[in-house]
DNA sequence: CGTACAATTGAAGGACATCAAAAGCGGTGG
DNA sequence: CCACCGCTTTTGATGTCCTTCAATTGTACG
């Protein structure tokens, strides 16, 4: 359904910038990507991140203009339409229409599981739900065994722009989750050195659980345009 | 669109409860309502706060099943349809598909308006956003003068809950901002006192005012169902 | 008039921020 | 291969914004 020609974009470079015209869809290909706001006085606010095989910048559907930024966080690869014509492939066949609503919902649940996080959870509490939320996507399954290891290009300043901290208080706050021997996060690899508390301390809810899985069944069962 | 049959909310009481099976989609007749997630202590993060003639429980879109709870805030009347039955209508009627979208893409809005807010604004800040954002969605336009008012129907507990503060910090600030003249909540009602410094330091995004202008007119060129 | 809830105020503590500097690490070029 | 550069990570010291705990006052309502 999407191109196969691909734009590609280096580590930290703009693929939307705020305020711009914007009137394609994207398809991640590979690398990550990450939606974020940046108030008058330079503050930055991480509002989503993408994994490949993800849809970028759905939003803006109004107006044709992006309210957010979206920005590569790793060398990346993404295939572009026009927002007219995915609307339009959605309404005519009822599979892709349902596979982009189920995304939509799948962005509207991580958001407000991101709000609750900020606003209502400590800094361990929030960091541990971010990284196991990732691993999760990854890997469309909860950490089970010590050690095991997912990719996770985060920098600790990315973090912290995610999670309303300061890099350096997730630097302090990681390193205790490490001593504790129950995640540590080194060279963009996670690795999970005690599964059970590390995914009741991330406490995940289980819808979100759900609707990660679901994205797992559906991509089994149906070929992605490649 | 809507029946005309209505269903009468205490303010206080659930319209929704996460987890519970929710087939229905409300339009909000009157009253105010909110959304919101209780953490497993107990702890509540207020996700979005709904104002009359918007639609309630879009989300629980997949599975059917509820993934947050809906609360009247004040006494509220909402009536109901069956989610099948809005999707139909949404997909023969453009017109309605179109105003459905500018919906969610304005939840979509708010909800990474509220996470920056909550990320990296002060408490004060948050606040005067809020207030700011809540004044805008009643009024559809800007304060202007000083000592325009507004209905407000919080409690500093909701507040807090909704800005990841507590309502005691909540209570001092709202005290700051009191006495330094910029804006007043009382009894249920906003006052603005000094329009010019409230809306600088709530700060809105001017994404988020041209969508409230843009529901302004569409509500102006639509007839509503009654 | 009494009950329940919301707002207010004080005192003390803690989680996180700020400022500053050092150390690790990958890449690049001589 | 080493020197150098920029970026990220790490660590220390200090400060503050916000929380916690607790009690009082105000307000709506039956």
């Amino acid at each position: 359904m999407f191109p196969a020609a691909v734009r590609e974009l280096a580590g930290g470079t703009d693929l939307i910038k705020r305020g711009q015209r914007s009137p394609d869809v994207f398809l991640l290909r590979r690398g990550w990507t990450f939606t974020y706001r940046i108030l008058p006085d330079g503050r930055r606010q991480i509002l989503h991140f993408a994994l490949p095989e993800e849809i970028l910048n759905h939003g803006a559907g109004i107006s044709g203009v992006a309210t957010e930024s979206i920005q590569a966080l790793t060398d990346a690869a993404v295939s572009g339409m026009p927002r007219e014509q995915l609307g339009m492939t959605a309404r005519l066949t009822p599979e892709i229409g349902h596979q982009l609503a189920t995304h939509l919902e799948r962005c509207r649940l991580l958001a407000y599981e991101h709000m609750t996080n900020i606003g209502r959870r400590s800094a361990r509490e929030r960091i541990a739900s971010l990284l196991l939320e990732l691993y999760c996507r990854v890997h469309r399954r909860l950490p089970a065994a010590p050690n095991d290891s997912v990719p996770m290009p985060l920098t600790q300043n990315v973090i912290a722009d995610a999670l309303g901290l300061t890099s350096v208080h997730v630097n302090r706050t990681l390193g205790g989750l490490r001593d504790e021997g129950i995640a540590r996060l080194r060279h963009g690899t996670l690795h999970v050195l005690d599964p059970e508390r590390f995914v009741e301390l991330g406490d995940l809810s289980s819808e979100l659980l759900t609707i990660i899985a679901r994205a797992s069944e559906r991509d089994a069962a149906m070929p992605r345009a490649r």
